[in-house]
DNA sequence: GACTCTATCTCGGTA
DNA sequence: TACCGAGGTAGAGTC
């Protein structure tokens, strides 16, 4: 990893063209030629980027780099104040918990927490326009399409009204209904559930993480 | 801005768990207080990091950084290969040009582009779920909602829809009509459109300029 | 490659 | 402050 501190102006042409005016930046180079440009502040997102791949071209005065879908971004250099490398080496990774998958898990073993009476017939259940979370079967015997979301907003609940006008077109599934889960359900989400027909619900993630845990400490 | 690079293991717990093992990385801190955690690839996004505004404390073997929401970064250091800190001032900031608004701006300006005959009622046309991009009336008489996008996916179509099914409670508009408009219009959002009864239009930014520059040009 | 959906999204607007 | 929409979204997974 290369990192210059510089005193510059720089040019983003692309999907959309961008400038920025003279100041003093931090220009970060990785190994695999993706270049970052960081002012002090605005969390981690740099002021302008290029992603790999891409083309580096170092003049006296100004970078200027390419890549193959026509962008390019031209640093000018006016003044370099810090030039420095480092060898990190690769990096092992990033290893992650308590995403949708995992609720979606948790919410699979036990349907019961999102409806009394609820067995799960299919995990992912394929359709033409995409899996459906869970489909369960409730106890009054109709067919229960559950999506999952982590936050509720409106998309869900468009995406759920999709698959059951989807689901629908099968007759073999009897009748349905739809369900849409989170954790945090929006008041506009849950307008448009209910003007829709959908019904909604929302889960405690630690606590069915909890119910989980006591339930292995049981059995 | 303080940069260091260092042997380190990594915890974060918040919204969510993520750990990171033993490996060289970079660490930015920046004058707002933010930090950062950097491998060398993997475009500009950090492994780990932690957004202003928060606490950091630093212990003889570790960096514990915790924000007033009570989510906590932990960084162990292993070993400090470099630590070095950089004054890069205020930074003037960004300046854009090609966005959505500028879209909007330049088919208000002549909205003959997406329909002949077409003349602007209202921009920003204010509904209890949101605003109209525009309202139009069509040399036919009849009123036309447009939606406007840099890019045309499925869930403008969807936006669209919901528009017109609340401005259809609206008698005094007559009869209305929807136009999904973007630089570019996926072949599933112009399906879905069709479905709907939707009417959908491409249009060219770099050409809608043009037009622009000439006009003020001959005026 | 195209299309899908997630994200500790980030960021800017507004009520 | 919370909610909502846009993003040069990026990134991962699927087909």
């Amino acid at each position: 990893m290369r990192l210059v501190i510089a005193r510059c102006t720089v040019q983003y042409v692309g999907r959309l063209e961008a400038t920025l005016p003279e100041a003093t930046r931090l220009i970060m180079v990785k190994n695999d030629g993706c270049v970052a440009i960081h002012a002090d502040g605005g969390a981690y997102k740099p002021l302008n980027w290029m992603n790999a791949p891409n083309e580096i071209r170092e003049f006296a005065d100004r970078w200027e780099i390419t890549n193959p879908k026509d962008e390019r971004l031209t640093i000018t250099m006016l003044e370099v104040l810090s030039d420095s490398a480092h060898d990190l080496g690769e990096d092992p990774g990033l290893s992650k918990d308590g995403v949708e998958s995992h609720l979606q898990e948790l919410l699979a073993a036990d349907p019961n927490v999102i409806e009394d009476g609820l067995t799960l017939i299919s995990r992912e259940y394929p359709t033409a326009i995409g899996p459906v979370d869970l489909l369960c079967r409730a106890s009054d015997g109709t067919t229960v399409a559950i999506e999952i979301k982590r936050r509720g907003e409106i998309d869900g609940v468009e995406q759920l009204g999709r698959y059951l006008e989807y689901l629908r077109t099968d007759s073999s599934l009897g009748v349905l209904r739809g369900i849409f889960v989170a954790q945090v359900i929006k008041p506009q989400a849950r307008t448009l559930a209910e003007t829709r027909g959908l019904a909604w619900k929302e889960v405690d993630y630690d606590e069915l993480r909890g119910r989980r845990v006591d339930e292995l400490r049981l059995f």
